[in-house]
DNA sequence: CTGGGGAGGGGGCCC
DNA sequence: CGGGCCCCCTCCCCA
């Protein structure tokens, strides 16, 4: 005999225990907020807690302590009311945290959930705000079956809006649908997830400058698979240290098209032995800052990308349709193969060109050419202050701050630059001056061309300002020729 | 506070 | 298909 209300029963008196703190064994910790909750239950609820619980299984005398700085306290939040009620409180405006958080904490039935909540947004008049959506208890089993679908009701407050059931789609992971040939269902998505595109473009932009802070700051890219901080940063205006690789989970969850397997990339094989600490989150930062792990992700991610990647469009009436490939990712899509993989590693993080000099890296060859030959070479031969051409001998560079220029002697006479004059050895600072034949033929002719300056100007000196500081020391070991 | 310029990043497309 | 060029955009620094 079963008696269906024991087990909403069992979850009320949880969430019970959880808010009046009984036997609760451990403490979440998100960017300083402090929840509590049942190890059990997380363990029941999570993916990620999955792990790590069993990970630590063995100590269970001490309050365990988990910390995020991926999301807000108020997306977690939201995730742990749902795991101890089965009501996930979805808004438009949390919806994409909620599904960044979800994936990270590797929680099947909310992304489905996120999912359906964008797709079914494509049903419901955009003038309506607030979607409050509930997941049902029971969808909310511990049972992740992607394949199973989930039932959630609507919970919206407008009470000429009655509640109904949503089914979610049936996931076919392995389907043979083809759900990138059809375009016009492509565009048609490109309605709902516009706005939330911008949100995502908008800051992939604040995050592109977020890396390049953090480069200033001597930082490489920390990549956090599958979790982020998302927009909340961005609303706040806050410069959240968070690198792009949301994209891989937030990004790609977003993509309803794409069948891509996402728990592939929400979850992080490579943070598993660091999962026996408890500061997990802050672990794979440290790792994921390695050049080596984003190309160990970036491959990871180009072998299991879906085989097809085009769709078939046709832009005019009449036009023979034409092949694109899109991300899977975001809703670019370009004309060549070629194109997408440069593209991908914007979302990859993938920075295959180290400049041999500082060690910043790149994710294209120009771009650390045009680095070099601005950061390294100062081109320009001529003099900032007075405009007048200079030479090898009758000028030199400078540098003050950020900016590298040439001014002739006179000029630096009249400057009196505080800067003391260093030289410039490319043998010393060029880690890989013996790659042999691996270097890039500018490199070979800096090379031909910084011998030469450097009997030419050592006399004057060469500003060059030391990066020294703003490289990590396993960066600065790890400077690599191109890796390519 | 604001505008200009430098630096970096990304897309399109040609070779 | 990779390399390279051009263009545009954004961010940051500085005057």
């Amino acid at each position: 005999m079963e008696i269906s209300s024991h087990q909403s029963h069992l979850l009320e008196q949880l969430n019970e225990q959880r808010k009046q703190d009984l036997f609760c064994d451990c403490n979440i910790l998100v960017e300083g907020k402090v929840f509590k909750a049942h190890r059990n239950v997380l363990f029941a609820s999570s993916g990620y807690f999955k792990m790590l619980l069993s990970q630590s299984s063995k100590e269970t005398s001490q309050p365990t302590i988990a910390t995020f700085e991926v999301f807000s306290p108020e997306t977690f939040m939201v995730i742990l009311d749902f795991v101890y009620s089965g009501i996930l409180s979805l808004t438009g405006q949390n919806v994409i945290e909620v599904m960044s958080a979800a994936s990270y904490l590797q929680m099947t039935d909310i992304l489905n959930v996120c999912k359906t909540f964008i797709k079914s947004s494509l049903d419901i008049n955009e003038k309506e705000k607030d979607h409050y959506l509930s997941l049902s208890a029971k969808s909310a089993s511990t049972e992740p079956t992607p394949a199973r679908p989930a039932l959630y009701r609507s919970r919206r407050k407008a009470k000429s809006n009655p509640r109904r059931s949503y089914s979610i789609p049936d996931e076919k992971p392995n389907g043979n649908e083809n759900s990138w040939s059809s375009y016009s269902s492509y565009l048609s998505s490109q309605v709902i997830l516009q706005r939330a595109e911008t949100q995502l473009s908008k800051r992939g932009r604040k995050q592109s400058s977020t890396r390049k802070r953090r480069k200033h700051l001597g930082l490489s890219q920390s990549r956090e698979l599958g979790g982020c901080k998302s927009d909340r940063a961005e609303r706040a205006g806050a410069s959240d240290p968070t690198h792009i690789s949301q994209g891989s989970g937030e990004e790609a969850e977003f993509d309803a098209e794409n069948e891509v397997d996402q728990d592939d990339f929400g979850y992080h094989p490579g943070a598993e032995a660091a999962a026996k600490r408890w500061s997990v989150a802050q672990l794979e930062q440290e790792l994921s800052r390695t050049p080596e792990f984003m190309e160990l992700k970036a491959e990871e991610l180009y072998t299991s990308m879906p085989t097809i990647l085009g769709v078939m469009s046709s832009w005019n009436e009449g036009d023979l349709p034409r092949m694109r490939f899109k991300c899977p990712f975001c809703t670019h899509t370009v004309k060549r193969r070629a194109d997408l993989k440069r593209h991908l590693r914007c979302h990859t993080g993938e920075r295959p060109y180290p400049c041999e000099a500082c060690g910043k890296r790149f994710t294209r060859l120009e771009h650390l050419r045009n680095h070099f030959q601005t950061i390294h070479q100062a081109g320009k031969l001529i003099c900032r202050k007075c405009k007048r051409q200079v030479t090898e001998l009758t000028g030199c560079v400078v540098q003050q701050g950020t900016r590298r220029y040439r001014l002739c002697h006179k000029c630096l006479a009249e400057a009196n630059f505080d800067s003391i004059p260093e030289d410039f050895n490319p043998a010393e600072r060029s880690p890989a001056s013996s790659t042999g034949n691996k270097r890039p033929k500018w490199d070979l002719e800096e090379e031909q061309k910084s011998e030469e300056e450097t009997g030419e100007e050592e006399p004057y000196g060469l500003v060059v300002r030391h990066n020294s500081d703003d490289i990590p020391d396993e960066v600065k070991e790890k400077v690599k020729p191109n890796l390519r």
